[in-house]
DNA sequence: TAACATTACGTTAGCCGTAACGATA
DNA sequence: TATCGTTACGGCTAACGTAATGTTA
């Protein structure tokens, strides 16, 4: 049974060349690397270096045993490294979400169903939410597509609305409903960090001029305060969370209603259970 | 720096499912144990158990550890291995040798040219001695076809032909030459550990019926006292080693001369350097 | 003389085993 | 009551740092 220690400071050595050196980097005495390397060599019974009068040099052994002892070296701190990742992984819920609304809905869901555990939250694309889920960077992600791999589980889990808030002067605020073309070309205000939905505003209205805004708070004041007409959603348009003295149309294109799909790793699905048991595949948020 | 003793510990107690068994298995105390365990969870700051009143128990995290701990041991105890194998390939010199002769010629040459070193001689077929340099099982090979590969370096380091011995009253006695055809089906005196002569006697004569001898000296005796053919060589009836009484009666079959090829690492070559700057490819041994 | 490795020596941190304790089946 | 894990305590090993020694450039 080796001293990692004996190994740490064979390493240092081989690095620095010279006890003195290696003692110094490693916060020690001379006299202590002098022992650990007589150690060394008796432990393995082999000589592992050149004694001059006053110089120690490896030979071709030593050479050979500083590399493999890094590697043992690795291996230890690989494994505090990996006791501690795991034991996180057990405590912590990556989700990926794809959208905002997702989010509200699911967050306290989790944070009752899974108490005690740390959530983070991520919200993007998800386009590459089942190699995420896949590689264990989520264990739960919420896709706009059903997700197409036996070795995911999904569940539909909400349904989502697009509407399109106008002041009552507009010139599109007669009218019924409206498609994404009718919008092209217009200045929009937007919140930054809204998963697919920005990809989608980009390529259903590529000419439109996007006014982001990073926070909730400032996009409702701007909103609010201004003529720019801005998306909403049907989630919060139920709510009775409209803007003040807006028009919300709603916006036929196929593209601004999506469903919701809850997905996990088919070999967690346990795990999860409890989740999929309370989503409502058929409420619509 | 995790000291390997508590993964040592980790391990037995993954294996025992007790303190006490581990403590056991690793001839030591339980209280010895007891701490060890909490040391080690004090020093990942993570818990590795589920601790009843009186029993113990790995938890998810202390199950992957004890597993990752198996492989940092393999990798500390593979460190001691490699090394003590590594200082001990610097001082042996492996050498497959094909045949007797050149072990006879060459031995005391590197006895004498790595003095110090321990020398470890392989006597068989070559049919394998160029892999067998390549996968380091042996530094050095004598074969007798010079070896096809780039990375082998070699050099003729001499030459052998072959007799027949028999005695006066036999019918080939009067022979001024001889073919191998004429000894099949005879019985013959043999010599095992021959090297890759014993393959060329087997197919050259198949119907020959081969009395092995596995020693020199019964060899010898079983010779003079006896009226069986023997097989020898160039080199002993050179050098007056002939078997008292018997007639040498060369055979003309190319198989039964050969040349013999020294051969290294080409990346080694100048390790042996020594070796083959004395060798005499021209002296027929 | 400065830098190096090694040896000597006294100190102490920390580990171990014995023993005692508490809990459980 | 036997077995298990934990805690308490005393002894001792073994590793450390300081200081001294010897060698080299």
């Amino acid at each position: 049974m080796i001293d990692l220690r004996l190994l740490e400071h064979l390493c240092a050595f081989a690095d620095c060349g010279t006890l003195s050196g290696a003692a110094q980097r490693l916060h020690t005495s001379q006299p202590t690397l002098t022992r650990s390397m007589h150690r060394l060599e008796e432990l393995l019974g082999v000589p592992l270096f050149i004694r001059g009068r006053n110089a120690l040099t490896l030979n071709e052994t030593g050479r050979k045993a500083a590399e493999y002892a890094a590697y043992v070296l690795a291996a230890g701190a690989d494994f505090e490294e990996k006791v501690r990742a795991y034991d996180r992984s057990l405590h912590t819920l990556s989700i990926g979400y794809c959208a905002p609304v997702p989010q509200t809905v699911i967050t306290p869901l989790i944070n009752t169903l899974f108490e005690g555990m740390t959530i983070s939250a991520d919200m993007t694309d998800d386009r590459l939410f089942c190699e995420k889920l896949l590689n264990r960077t989520y264990q739960l992600a919420v896709l706009h597509e059903p997700p197409d791999d036996p070795r995911i589980f999904h569940a539909v889990c909400g349904h989502e609305d697009l509407y399109i808030s106008v002041t009552p002067d507009s010139p599109l605020a007669s009218r019924a409903e409206i498609r994404l073309r009718d919008l092209d070309g217009l200045s929009i205000l937007l919140l930054s960090r809204i998963g697919f939905w920005e990809t989608m505003h980009r390529t259903g209205t590529p000419h439109a001029r996007y006014l982001l805004q990073t926070d909730r708070a400032s996009f409702t004041e701007v909103a609010a305060g201004s003529t720019y007409p801005v998306f909403s959603s049907g989630y919060y348009l139920r709510r009775g969370e409209s803007i003040p003295g807006r028009i919300n149309i709603p916006i036929t294109d196929p593209s601004c209603h999506t469903d919701y799909y809850l997905a996990c790793l088919a070999s967690e699905k346990d795990r999860y259970a409890p989740l999929f048991s309370r989503i409502d595949a058929h409420t619509i948020w």
